[in-house]
Formats: structure tokens, sequence, C-alpha cells
DNA sequence: CATGGGATTGACT
DNA sequence: GTCAATCCCATGC
């Protein structure tokens, strides 16, 4: 099965974030099973606005972002989740996009695993992968896997798969930022019950 | 070397 | 709706 090459990635990177909804994101960690499932939701950070850690310059952290596109770029948010990002735009130019939801596909057995129970009752499958701390504790990616190459894993990306070739994407404004706050640089599967909360304005909200 | 701030989540009022 | 957990790293002295 063929993974999508670092070519993919040297674009723009809101066409990158665009394109990148209906693929499959896989991970196969060196002691466990693998895990997979579509992206339906994603957001583009460029070095050109202040959101994105890239703007501050080449530092120690954001090295991976403004290396070779098609590498993941994984940081430890809020001290607790690891956040997985696929690196865009030529060597040289900041850019990322950042994988925020996923639909699961193989491996949910695994993930529930992984994401075990929350407080009392137990998570939801539209619930395991609805959100980007969520998704990379359910595939089990880790801060160690920063900088890995996308086309030869083990995090790798897969291209859409048939049913998922022109999926109806709705934009909307990134979540949990500070700065920047009025691009509209989040783009989400119309009426999927894996997107993440908020969901878009222009979303139809689907039921729980 | 000390400090402060998150591209979040889950629990709780 | 509010809030704490928790750690990497950027910044400033």
């Amino acid at each position: 099965m063929q993974t999508l090459p670092p070519d993919f990635y040297a674009r723009p990177v809101l066409e990158v974030a665009r394109e990148l909804i209906g693929c499959v994101v896989e991970y196969v960690p060196g002691d466990g099973s693998p895990t997979s499932g579509v992206i339906v939701e994603t957001e583009a950070y460029h070095e050109c606005e202040p959101a994105c850690h890239a703007f501050a310059g080449l530092t120690p952290r954001t090295r991976t972002l403004f290396g070779p596109p098609g590498r993941a770029y994984v940081y430890r948010s809020y001290g607790i989740h690891a956040l997985f990002n696929a690196v865009c735009e030529p060597e040289g130019v900041g850019a990322a996009v950042l994988i925020r939801a996923l639909e699961p596909l193989d491996g949910i057995e695994q993930m529930y695993a992984r994401r075990g129970m929350s407080g009392n009752g137990a998570v939801r499958e539209q619930d395991l992968c609805s959100g980007p701390g969520k998704l990379t504790q359910a595939l089990g990616i880790e801060l160690s896997d920063n900088g890995g190459d996308l086309h030869e894993g083990p995090v790798r990306i897969r291209p859409r798969a048939p049913t998922w070739c022109e999926p109806n994407v709705v934009g909307g404004t990134r979540i949990g930022i500070t700065k920047a706050v009025e691009l509209r640089w989040r783009f989400c599967v119309a009426g999927n019950r894996h997107v993440s909360r908020p969901r878009p304005l222009a979303m139809a909200s689907p039921p729980d």
C-alpha cells in the first residue's frame, strides 16, 4: 500500500491542509498493534502568522518545522498531550498541518485500550480521536516520533481511500489559539461525527 | 538560572 | 460555564 510522497507536502500549506482531509494516518509502534484512521479535521500553520511556532524563527523547538516537507512535527502541549503535524512547504519555510481528528479505521480495540475510561463512563467511538491530543493517545504517537518521515514510517499518511475521493469540506477559524484568531485555516468534513468540538459555525452539528 | 505560557482534555459547579 | 494538570522551551536577567 502506497504512502504520500514528500512532493505532496512541498506545496502551500493551505492546499495540503485541504487535501489531507480523507487521507489515512497509520501508526505501527515498535511494540504494539497497528492503528489507523481517516483524517476528518486539519488546521494550517505558517511562519507568516503568529499562531505558528515557526513565527519565532529557527530555534531547537522549530527545527523540524523548517526542515524537509513530509516529516512529522510532534510537540508537547500543556505539559500533557503530544500533538501531531505534517511538515509542509519547501525546506526552509516553517509550516505544518495539525491533524485534529480522525475517523477510526483499524485497531479500534487497541484505541479503546489506549484511551481507557473517562471518569465513570466509557469512551464513545466518535470520541476516540475527536481532538489532536486524543488521536495521538489513541494511536500511540509520542514525542520521539518528531522528525520521522511520513513516507517511511512508523507514522505514515496514505492517499485518500476511494470512498473519500470528494469529501465535502467546510472551513472555520482555528481552535485554542490567541493570535491570528481571525484566519479561517481550519478544515473539517461536513457533518462528520468524529470532528472535534466546537464544530465550525458553517457545519450542521450531527447528533451525538 | 527563574519564570511564564501554551495548536488540550476531563472533571466539576 | 470554570479550572487544574504538567512539561518543554522561549525569554529575560
